[in-house]
RNA sequence: CAGCUGCGCCGGGUGAUCGCCGCCGGUGACGGUUCGCCGCCGCCGGGGGAGGAAAGUCCGAGCUCCAUAGGGCAAGGGUGCCGGGUAACGCCCGGUGGGGGUGACCCCAAGGAAAGUGCCACAGAGAGCAAACCACCACGCGUCGCGUGGGCCCAUCUUCGGAUGGACCUGCGCGGGGCGAGGAAAGGGUGAAAGGGUGCGGUAAGAGCGCACCGGGCGGCUGGUAACAGUCGUCGCACGGUAAACCCCACCCGGAGCAAGACCGAACAGGGAUUCGGCCGAAAGGCCGAGAGGCGGCCCGCCUUCGUUCCCGGGUAGCGUCGCUCGAGCCGCGUGGUAACGCGCGGCCUAGAUGAAUGAUCACCUCUGCGCAGGCGGGCAACCGCGGCGCGGACAGAACUCGGCUUACAGGCCAGUCUGCGAC
RNA sequence: UCGGGGAUCGUCUAACGGUAGGACGCAGGAUUCUGGUUCCUGCUAUUGGGGUUCGAAUCCCUAUCCCCGAA
């Protein structure tokens, strides 16, 4: 079955150091993700902003956010947390069908390859109006894109 | 066979890998504990996880809070043939009337215009207690022409009786045109609409003026629960359209909405009440009345306050909790009803998220459309059957829950009926 | 998710149920050596589909799109 799943190898010659290294879990559980408005802003607004064709991607690093939440006790398991995400597609994308398949690959995009993204970072994905028509394979190449700016 | 109509139904399937959200069972660490357990973070196993429209938010309800929701009046809004169904409805079913279609069948906001008001542009004579332009008709007064009769005068001829011709006056008839005062509402013309329609009689010409049939009003009878239909009598016909113009009549409607609302609640910081009189009491205080305040129109009415160091909380954060899915529920059988639907019995539990799960990536199969290649079999051929490759297959995502309506939709299944053609 | 409001030339806006008007703009012409100004002429619209009415931008129904408000 591993053998099977095709991207997986030919990306790690790329930069498949850090993407198998760290993560053989493709999880998401909510501990994960960014859950609330404030949070999403927090990173939207203050964090810096990489462009791609079908993607936008907000990055933030935690430790810059962690002097507004250190009130919160309960988060002593996110803070151990190496990347949390969240996304976002507006109904300028599309219907309720087309907003929720394009978060939905979105969201498997970011399960199989986080890998590539720095870990200690919040990110925000934002989709564009072109990504409603965009195949899988079309998002993953766009994520390699952008993985390889937020690097530098 | 083709086309139409139409009661209903379906909305791809199987598998692999990796995931998401609840629920149930087991289990490990940590924290709390009233030692029952609870909270939190994990792990393992089991089982569940979008629609016919989940959509638009156009109606009707449940549920929750407000307390003007109790009564009356007013305003505003809605509905509008009749009967039934339903928790209710503007929905559904059946019927009536009207309209369309050869037909099956389809469509209709379908009460009232003799309660009142408004409007009916332009055109047209006239548009609302009707009107008189053209054309028609008899009458009166002029006038012109033709025909005809009488009177008188003149000329010519004369057998002296008269004859012929002309001018003037006058009577009658016919015809043309003018003016006046009328008749008539039939024809022309205008308009969306001109005060029943067709025919015959009648008349100066015409007209329900009279008659027959059709239409209409009123009344009775019959059938029907009713809308209404049929029929009889009567009235010559009065009553134009528009109420998705105001309006009248009948019936219905309190407002907001799960972001309703309830609970827990760190931190922070406070906020409100202060009228008069009477009675009881030692006092604290209690009661009554007026007043004041509140009451998203008014009245009746309802509520609050009436005290002095006491009373009251308000309200935000929250990976907060509940509301939150057992309900006018679904399935099957029987039964009543033309039907919508009702009743009885049995069975079942079937998503509950909250930056928001119910998927992502593939493989194979089924059905079908298009394109390419032109393979195999049958046939003289047109063509038929089987098969290969590629591309494509909709509208659309629960957000408190139901009942409808409306709109979108690839493809497919189908009871019945009708029309046309062919064969028997 | 819920509740309101709106849609008229390319743009901004008028219009009792009775010929859709104005301004800016655009095109052409005149004036000017040229351009501008000015003048004249013209083009261009009732969101789509039904219904009521003799007649609909207006009244009613329905759909589409846009805007605003409610944690």
């Amino acid at each position: 079955m591993t053998l099977r799943r095709g991207p997986e190898p030919s990306a790690g010659g790329v930069d498949g150091d850090v993407a198998v290294a760290r993560d053989n879990d493709e999880r998401l559980p909510k501990s994960h993700r960014l859950r609330k408005r404030r949070e999403f802003l927090a990173v939207q607004n203050r964090g810096r902003k990489h462009h791609a064709k079908h993607l936008l991607v907000f990055t933030r690093a935690l430790d810059a956010e962690g002097d507004t939440r250190d009130a919160t006790p309960s988060d002593v398991t996110a803070t151990a947390v190496a990347r949390r995400v969240g996304f976002t597609v507006s109904s300028k994308v599309g219907n309720a069908v087309v907003r929720n398949r394009v978060k939905r690959r979105l969201r498997d995009v970011w399960r199989r390859h986080c890998g590539v993204m720095p870990s200690g970072l919040d990110y925000v994905l934002v989709a564009k109006r072109t990504a409603a028509e965009a195949t899988y394979d079309a998002l993953v190449q766009d994520f390699r894109d952008v993985a390889r700016r937020v690097k530098r």
